[in-house]
Order: structure tokens, then C-alpha cells, then sequence
DNA sequence: ATCTTTGTACAGTTTTTCCTGTACAAACTT
DNA sequence: AAGTTTGTACAGGAAAAACTGTACAAAGAT
């Protein structure tokens, strides 16, 4: 038998266990160029024994809804957490991605293939501008300085296909042949 | 022969050219962690013909010394510029790292690294509270609810151990195996 | 030893980001 | 149809980040 006062004490531990975790993850969470107080949005949800409210979370966290409301949306936006029906239920419910493989590789591949790309595309008219430069211009110490230019630009274009490259393996689900899945 | 007026709109379309590159830099360098207006900085090294001084810098970018000393900072802790002695001169110099892989690498392997470490301590230390809890608790809704926390939590260190992995592929340079750096 | 140059710590200001409360539209209930 | 409930847009306020100028210590020049 546990008393009244037992449970309460056991409950409080327990919060204290999720809360070392959830602290860890709020700490962290930057790197998906989320803030702080999202992923202490996150790791409430996490362990949220059913999927959640906007106003549960609101009460739990001590935070406005507009706040919960704007949270969730940067957290979805990600792949963290996801919308969840219920019949019965009117109110949004969430609960967190639970495949971290699949929200990592979501904010991975994004950002980085979004940000090579714009790179890429930005060198290629670079050199073009200077290509052209080049061939109109009849300054030797411009057409010197336009050669150094684009043999730097090409190092980056290099550096960014083999980034491609890398992300496409993450997209493609090739890594995990590489590194597999661990259970 | 080139007049002096032709020679200075050149240099103007070199400028051109090379912003170019520069904004797109500003506008990502955010993945590394870097603010923008720093990531302009980087690009200003970037294309500097020889190693720059914190003051010219600061000509260049119409921003304070300062800020440019702050801004080196980080980008020298990212390892994306380093400092150049060259006889004679007893300004700091500094140019930008040349090696794209080694400074991807650097900030990629040492946030993520970082970030799974402190991330495995923190759920080795959660679930052993849990499982202490566990033992000493004699409330059956309660010990269910660590059960499930318990499995939830050993979902995620499965996946911080492979992220673990696949951050050392990087560290080692294993990941060059697979896809070969471009010439 | 004195004078100059150079990088950065620090305090104050500006800009940006984060958070809240109010207001309201869309959807549901009666 | 009128009355509720629920999520979010928006404006204003609080907190954080970025930037500047001043001041000074460390190192170099004279």
C-alpha cells in the first residue's frame, strides 16, 4: 500500500528525473536553430503520457498559449512533434516525432541542401560576372586579381558538390547502410 | 592601354562580383552559428589578396575595430580564419582558412559531438533517478509511468549513439572514403 | 625610460528576438 | 441563428544580442 504523501513525493522525483533530460534538450536544441524555451516545449510533450493540448501545455509550462501556439509551429516546421486526431476531441492534440532518425535527417537535409544550393548558385554568377570582366577588361592588374577570384570560387565549388554529395546521403537513406539504425 | 576611368569601373564590377558571394555567405553562415554581418566579414578576408588587418577590416566593412575583433574571434574559433605572421609587420594578419572540408568539419563534428555527449549523459542519468524511483516506489501508476519514460528515454540514446557514429565518421576522416573530396 | 601603436574589456546604446495580452475569425454547439 | 470554444495575427513590452566608443594594458619604437 503507498500513501497519499508517498505518491506525491514519487511524483515530484519523477518530474525531477524528466527534467534533467528536458534541461539537456533545451540546452542543445539551438543546433536546429531552435530556441531554449521550444525545447523545453519539446521535452514537456516528450514525455507527455497522451499527446497534448495547447492549453495543457500553456498550464504546464507557465507560458502563454500564443507562445505554445508559435512553439508548436517552429517544432512541426522541423518534423519534431506532430499533429494527432482524436474523435471526440476538439482541441489540437500534439505528441513528438518519436522517429529522431527521421527529425534529425529533416533538419539536416533542409538547412544544409537549401544553403549549398543558394552557395552554388551564388558562385555560378560570381564567376560568370567575373568571367565576363575578364574578357572586356583591358587592365592587367584587374584581370590578375579576377584570375585569383575564380580559382578560390572554384575551391568552394568544389567543396560545396562534395557537400551535396554528403547530404544526399543522408537523404537517400544510404547512411544508414553505412551507419545502421541502432535498437 | 586602359584609361584611369575604365580601370575604376572595373574594380567597381570586380566589387560586384565578389559581393555576390559575400551575401550569400552572410545570408547561411547562420549553420555555422556565425551571424550574418560576421559572415560578411569572413567573405571581405575571403577575397582579400593578402592578409588583412583588423583596421583594414574595419575600412572595408565601415564597422567599428571592435566588432571586428569579436567577429575574428569566433571565426577563429569556428577555425574558418587563422592568423598569418609575416616579418615586419606587427599588426595581427589574418586570412582565411583555405581547407573548406577541415572547417566544415570542425564546427559540424565539435557542436554535434558536443551535443550528443552532454545529451547521453543527461538520459544515463535520468533513467538511473528512474530506476531508483522504480525500486523505492510502491505505487503502481507510478512505477508505469517510469516504465514507459524508461523506454522512451532508451529510444533516444539508441539514436544519440548512432548520431555518435556518424560524427565520427567525420572525425576520422572515414567519410572521405565515401564520398571522395573534389579537385 | 618615454612615447606610440595595437588589440580587447567594458559600459552604454541600438537592434533583434522572445514573450504576452487582446482581439478576432473559423469551427463547433445548442 | 446566437453563443462557445479554440487557434493565431498583431501590437506592445521585456529580454537578449549586436554594435560602438572609450579606456587601458601589453608590446614595440625611439
Amino acid at each position: 500500500m503507498s500513501s497519499q504523501r508517498e505518491s506525491e513525493e514519487d511524483l515530484l522525483r519523477l518530474e525531477e528525473a524528466r527534467n534533467k533530460f528536458i534541461s539537456e534538450i533545451a540546452k542543445n536544441i539551438h543546433l536546429y536553430n531552435i530556441s531554449s524555451s521550444v525545447g523545453r516545449l519539446y521535452g514537456t510533450v516528450f514525455f507527455a503520457e497522451t499527446p497534448m493540448t495547447l492549453d495543457e501545455m500553456s498550464q504546464s509550462l507557465g507560458m502563454s498559449k500564443t507562445s505554445m501556439s508559435t512553439g508548436i509551429r517552429a517544432l512541426s516546421e522541423a518534423n519534431m512533434v506532430e499533429r494527432v486526431w482524436e474523435k471526440g476531441i476538439r482541441k489540437d492534440l500534439y505528441k513528438t516525432e518519436d522517429d529522431w532518425y527521421k527529425s534529425f535527417s529533416n533538419v539536416f537535409i533542409t538547412r544544409w541542401r537549401n544553403a549549398t544550393e543558394l552557395n552554388m548558385s551564388a558562385i555560378k554568377d560570381s564567376k560568370k560576372m567575373m568571367k565576363e570582366l575578364y574578357n572586356e577588361s583591358n587592365d592587367e592588374s584587374i584581370k590578375e586579381k579576377v584570375d585569383r577570384d575564380m580559382e578560390k570560387l572554384t575551391k568552394a565549388e568544389a567543396y560545396y558538390e562534395w557537400l551535396n554529395e554528403v547530404v544526399a546521403l543522408f537523404d537517400t537513406g544510404e547512411i544508414f547502410d553505412i551507419v545502421p539504425k541502432k535498437h
